[in-house]
Parts: structure tokens; sequence; C-alpha cells
DNA sequence: CTCCAAACGCAAATAATTTGCTTTTAGCGC
DNA sequence: GCGCTAAAAGCAAATTATTTGCGTTTGGAG
């Protein structure tokens, strides 16, 4: 758990190479519009041949996309409000700004366009974990919480659906959709009232 | 409304070019994996040169994206089963499925990639208008139906967001998902009961 | 019918990608 | 430590894709 992916070792050229890339990724991105990011200009900006990039993530989308799912990693757990509800009602604002930014939804796209599943996976996993953590210390209060399933097709689904295909939702949108998965709690497996 | 998009007339050369090259694109994805396919092949395909589809489209995923939104596009109206939750059901079911396919799924990650956001904007305007259509008909019944954001963001966006981050919804989940819309009608904008 | 501009074809020039081979280097047994 | 081995990187040539300048075709307007 306390290692990160990947190299063989922290200091090794594999994974000195590898960070120096995705080091390069993320300049020549902050610097330039995507669409002139190049392969050859990554290498140049990250001192290696680009056949070492071509061999090691195959096109410019796979590379792309492994940074971005990097800097989409939560740094930090979701921050405590006192309630679940207030936990859940901040970190899905906070994580809805992020991800309406112009670089969250190219970092989403990148992910998405990549090859396998395992990008949008891990993104998902990503807020999966912090909801679980909110859920938990909502547990540990004794109070009610969604499902996990619940939040994420009532909360999270519809934030990144209107990021991608509409309009990014507001602040007061997420907010209904939190008091939504709540208004729910308990009415579906539990064959109550119902 | 009859015209389709694009083309000064339906039979001139451009017109003709640009449905050559979407055949030439839908048969060469049948045939072989996306990874496979480029312009220089396409262009083979399709009788123009490499040259003719780089000006007109730039690069391939904005060919590929033009080509699945007009693939994504409904070709006939919701099927009618007599009442707006049959309707929704039936429909969501359908495009739960639809979209879950292996060349469903490449479509709109392929759609998703391109450059601007017309042609996201376009595939939610399509699902927008299928429900709008199935919402007048349960007007005219003089049923209640949910609200259009609310079937977009508690059926549309699980269902696209669970294809795209995770693992598609079966059916099961997608009625569930349709009666959790229902269950909420009225209880957002009437204040009433809360 | 003639003209104009947009779109296409062609081919040369440029840039990106692939590939075979050599060199470096991290991990491993001694 | 000391070599040995295999994975990863560098290098350069070959291939393929992309861009571009220019001449030609063609659809639409006067």
């Amino acid at each position: 758990m306390a290692e990160r992916e990947g190299g063989p070792r922290p200091g090794g050229r594999s994974a000195r190479v590898q960070a120096s890339v995705h080091r390069a990724v993320r300049a020549l991105l902050a610097r330039m519009d995507r669409a002139e990011v190049t392969i050859p200009l990554i290498a140049a900006e990250a001192g290696v041949t680009p056949s070492t990039i071509y061999r090691r993530w195959g096109e410019l989308n796979e590379l792309l996309a492994d940074v971005a799912v990097e800097r989409l990693r939560p740094d930090m757990g979701p921050v405590e409000t006192g309630s679940g509800r207030g936990d859940l009602l901040a970190w899905a604002e906070q994580y809805a700004e992020e991800m309406s930014s112009g670089i969250g939804r190219e970092m989403i796209r990148d992910v998405l366009a990549a090859e396998g599943a395992a990008g949008p996976r891990r993104c998902c996993g990503y807020a999966r974990q912090q909801i679980a953590t909110i859920a938990e210390r909502a547990a540990a209060r004794g109070e009610d919480f969604p499902d996990l399933d619940a939040v994420l097709d009532g909360v999270i689904a519809p934030i990144l659906f209107r990021i991608l295909f509409d309009e990014a939702l507001g602040g007061k949108r997420v907010g209904e959709l939190v008091e939504g998965v709540f208004a729910g709690v308990g009415r579906r497996s539990v064959p109550a009232s119902a």
C-alpha cells in the first residue's frame, strides 16, 4: 500500500524516466494547447528519446491518460463537517467544481479516451473511496447514510454526465442532488413502507 | 427540418464525398479494430485522397466523432406502451442496452474525444428529445411525469456514467432508476409536503 | 453560358511513428 | 562486492502519416 505503481525501485532509471516524462507532460499542458502537444515535443522536454515514450506508452492518448489519472487521485480525505450530509455536500461541491474546470474536463476526457477501461475505473474508484470514507464516518456516528451506489448514481453520475455532455451543474443543483439521495435513504433494499 | 446538415446539395460532389467517407469509416470499423483505422486507409476505402479528409475533418478523432454522432441519432420515436412510466422504462432499457454494447461504448468515447463540445451536446439533445416526446404524450393523457432534468440526471446520467467509468447497469437497476424519478415527481419546484 | 469560390486531386515536403540493433542499468545469485 | 541477465533506454534508418502549394473540377449565382 506504500508503493504507488510500476517502477521496480523509486530511484531507478525507469522511475526517473517516468517521472521526467510526466513532469514534461504537465509542463507542456500548462504552457500550450493540448492539440499542439506531441510525443516528440514531450520527449524533448523530458530529455528522453521519442522511441522510449512510444515503447512505454504506445500513443499520446495513453500517456495523457496516465498523467491525468495520477492528477485525479485525491491527495487528501474528504473534509469533516460534523455530519454525513454535510460531508457529502461539501465533497460533492468541491468535486463538481474541480471537474468542471477546463483542466478537469480535459483530464476526464483524456482518461476516457484511453484504450482500456482501467483508467476510468480507477477514477471511479477514487470517488468511491472518498464516499466510503464519508459513509464510514457517518456510520461511526450512528447516522443513516445512503448506499454507495445510490450516491454514485444520484450525485457523481449527474455531475460528470453534465460536464461531459451538456453544461456543468451549479452548486445549487449539486445540493439538490445530495438532498435527493438522502431523501431516498433506506427506500431501496429495505422492504419497508413500500 | 428536412435537410440533414452540411452539404450544399444532396447530390453534389461534396455530399458524395462525405457520404463515401462515412460509409468507409463504418465499413472499416466493422471489419477491424479501431486502433488500426487510419486516415489513409479510410481514404483508400472511400476512393478519395487523404488530404481531402485532412482538410475537411482535421484529424481522425473528429471524423470518427462525426460518424458516431450520426449513428447515435435515434431513427424513430420512443415506443408507446400506454403510460409515461412504461414508455420511459422501455426507452431507458433499450437505450442502456444499445449504449452498453461494444460499438455503442466506442461511439460514445469517439464523440467525447472530439475537440468541441458540439458532439456530446447533440447526443444529449437526442436523448432529451426522446424523453420530451414521452413527457408530452404523458401530459396529453393527463399523467404526472418527472421533469426533463430529473430524468436526465436520474436515469440517463447513471446509465452513461456506469458505462464510461465502471460497468454497465443491468435492466433491473435501470428499472429502479426509472422508479426513482417517478417517486420524486413533484418534489422539486413544488413546495408541497416538504 | 460564364464566372467565382469552394472543394478536390496530386505530389512534394515535413513530421511522426516504428523498428532493428547497441548500450546502459537495475536486480540477482554468488 | 562482482559479474550475469534481462528489461529498459538510446540511436538511427525505414516506414508511415500529415501538411502544404498548386492546378483542376464542380456546384451555384448572376
